[in-house]
RNA sequence: GCGCCCGUAGCUCAAUCGGAUAGAGCAUCAGCCUUCUAAGCUGAGGGUUAGUGGUUCGAGUCCACUCGGGCGUACCA
């Protein structure tokens, strides 16, 4: 439908050349008595041409060529907005595309060619993911199919840090827990991991060599066991909610290959290092920021800025169109450094999109749950999952805009009812399948021939909003916003209930009834990719 | 103190780079199942978009300040 517009308004710039001056948009109206779209061109030009946007309307109207059979009413609205009345047939045809594309409908190929890569969830392996984790992998996983969606060839990579202290406390703390299990009196200290699957690890290696490691650092079986149970526990975790990382990338990698190094020569090369109290500082201000930050500490041992640096160059070698970070709230502050140092360097950053998202509360029974990690009191991931299923967890996290805090509600999620709104969408699928189901047996098939008998208001506000979908998948992948799709599911599921209601297949002329049946397939094809995009089901009864 | 995010109906949230009368769900109240799934539909009530100024044809959206909440502000990540 825009490009259509666009098309004619391009044409009316050969009478009014000011309208290639401003960059035609069209709106879909939020009441549909203004129309199904809406140029504001009048009034975006009124200052320049100094006359009332509304004669501009009149204008614009009289210098493009209207097809009586695409346009079924112009008119000129309110301050100025042009509104285009689109005719019915139109909006049919999409059905024709919806059956043919199936499991494709909705894609796009604009940037078809190029790679991205998102990286998410980056949790070091110091303990299992936690629901506030959930947020990030459920929206991260989301982003990348969106962007799949709409062409791009997408990497999805996971980073961690086993090189600094974390680790090295996570470590000591199993030594710790073995030791107590050979009936050593141990002090462990506050600030070390109090969960439960320390101890866990700790057996683990009890049972399997006794007390053959109480002489062993911390850093050496310690913590590499550590490392590689809790990832078991992470990937588990995230296999549950459909979540492959293709590429796991650490941080001891980029010292083992001297990329560290490397990049700290390049910085003393290009001045933009220095030396100040036994430490190594990055110019920031010379960039731009308010202040130097240290790179490399006084004891001789980088901070997170050199490796994220590094990381961030290797994606650049390994030829990405688009990178996504996506981060919690707890990181804004890191972020900047790292760009600023990539730009330094001569990157375009401008191919980096930084995501942040707000933290999680978690309420039950009304009543914020309180979380600390320090004391090992959280909710896992893997028990919220267990808990209220898949399709819940995946649904709510994607559900809101990411700028926001979110409230999930462990009451509500957990009812299998009209108040949760995963449900309310499979239930239209379900719904859907049932009628499929039924009505095959009257002998009835969807019939694509008599499009223009679906003329009721139900009907045709249902195709309007098919109609809507690619651009809905579109907008939402360019804006990194999953939150859209669970709001165009919501309103297309809203549109079909009322539907079914007022609109039978049974009973109905076998015309009508047949052109219905097409209309419902095709409201099922959109439901499921829209679901498949969200990673949620789309059950076929219920 | 400073930086980023947020403040919209009783609750949880939408609102397409600034568009027309700010919309949904839940909750509350009143209705609809002898025919394709009532996990559904119809209707009603509910708002000074935290506040005050500003920018303009037009502001929930942009700017300034104030109030309130979250996260940061390290030679932790």
């Amino acid at each position: 439908m825009k490009e259509y517009l666009l098309k004619l308004f391009n044409e009316a710039a050969n009478k009014i050349p000011e309208l290639k001056e401003i960059t035609l948009q069209f709106d879909v109206p939020k009441s549909e008595d203004h129309g199904d779209l809406s140029s504001n061109a009048a009034m975006m030009l009124s200052k320049k041409l100094k006359k009332n946007p509304r004669e501009i309307a009149k204008l614009i109207i009289d210098s493009i060529n209207i097809d009586n059979s695409v346009i079924s009413k112009i008119e000129v609205a309110g301050p100025g907005f042009i509104n285009f009345f689109f005719h019915p047939n139109f909006f049919s045809d999409v059905i024709n595309h919806i059956v043919t594309e199936q499991d494709n409908f909705g894609r796009s190929d604009k940037f078809k060619g190029r790679k991205a890569n998102v990286e998410f969830v980056s949790a070091n392996p110091t303990g299992p993911l936690t629901v506030g984790h959930g947020r990030n992998a459920v929206v991260g996983d989301t982003v990348a199919n969106l962007l799949e969606w709409i062409g791009y060839e997408v990497d999805r990579e996971y980073y961690f840090n086993n090189a600094g202290r974390q680790m090295r406390v996570l470590g000591d703390s199993v030594r710790l827990r073995y030791l107590e299990l050979l009936g050593e009196k141990i002090d462990f200290p506050e600030d070390y991991y109090q969960g439960e699957y320390i101890k866990d690890i700790a057996r683990l290696l009890f049972d399997e060599h006794g007390d053959k490691l109480k002489d062993e650092d911390a850093e050496g079986i310690f913590k590499l066991t550590a490392e590689r149970e809790i990832f078991k526990d992470i990937k588990k975790s995230l296999n549950k909610l459909n979540i492959n990382h293709k590429i796991f990338f650490n941080e001891n990698s980029l010292y083992e290959e001297g990329k560290i190094e490397q990049l700290l020569r390049t910085f003393e090369e290009k001045n933009l290092s220095y030396e100040k109290d036994g430490a190594v500082w990055l110019r920031l201000t010379e960039l731009g920021k308010e202040q130097d930050k240290v790179i490399v500490k006084s004891t001789g041992e980088p901070t997170y800025r050199l490796p994220d640096i590094a990381y961030h160059i290797t994606k650049f070698q390994r030829g990405y169109d688009l990178m996504v970070d996506l981060f919690g709230s707890d990181h804004n502050a890191t972020y900047p450094d790292v760009l600023a140092g990539l730009q330094a360097l001569g990157y375009d950053v401008s191919k980096v999109k930084v995501l942040i998202h707000q933290f999680v509360t978690i309420t039950k029974d009304g009543e914020i749950v309180k979380m600390s990690t320090r004391k090992a009191n959280y909710i896992t991931l893997d028990e919220l999952v267990d808990e209220v299923g898949k399709d819940v967890v995946r649904y709510f996290f994607n559900m809101r805009n990411i700028t926001s805090h979110m409230n999930f509600d462990l009451t509500l999620a957990k009812k299998q009812s009209d108040e949760n709104p995963v449900f309310y969408l499979q239930y239209a699928h379900a719904r859907i399948c049932s009628i499929i189901r039924t009505v095959s047996k009257e002998n009835l098939v969807a019939n694509y021939n008599n499009l223009h008998l679906l003329n009721s208001t139900e009907e045709i506000q249902l195709l309007k909003k098919l109609n809507l979908f690619k651009e809905e998948v579109l907008y939402a992948a360019e804006n990194f916003e999953t939150h859209r799709i669970c709001t165009y599911l919501e309103e297309l599921a809203t549109l079909f209930h009322k539907f079914y209601t007022f609109r039978r297949i049974l009973g109905s002329e076998k015309d009508i009834a047949e052109a219905r049946l097409a209309l419902v397939n095709a409201v099922k094809i959109v439901l499921k990719n829209g679901l498949s995009i969200l990673g949620v089901s789309a059950p076929e009864q219920m």
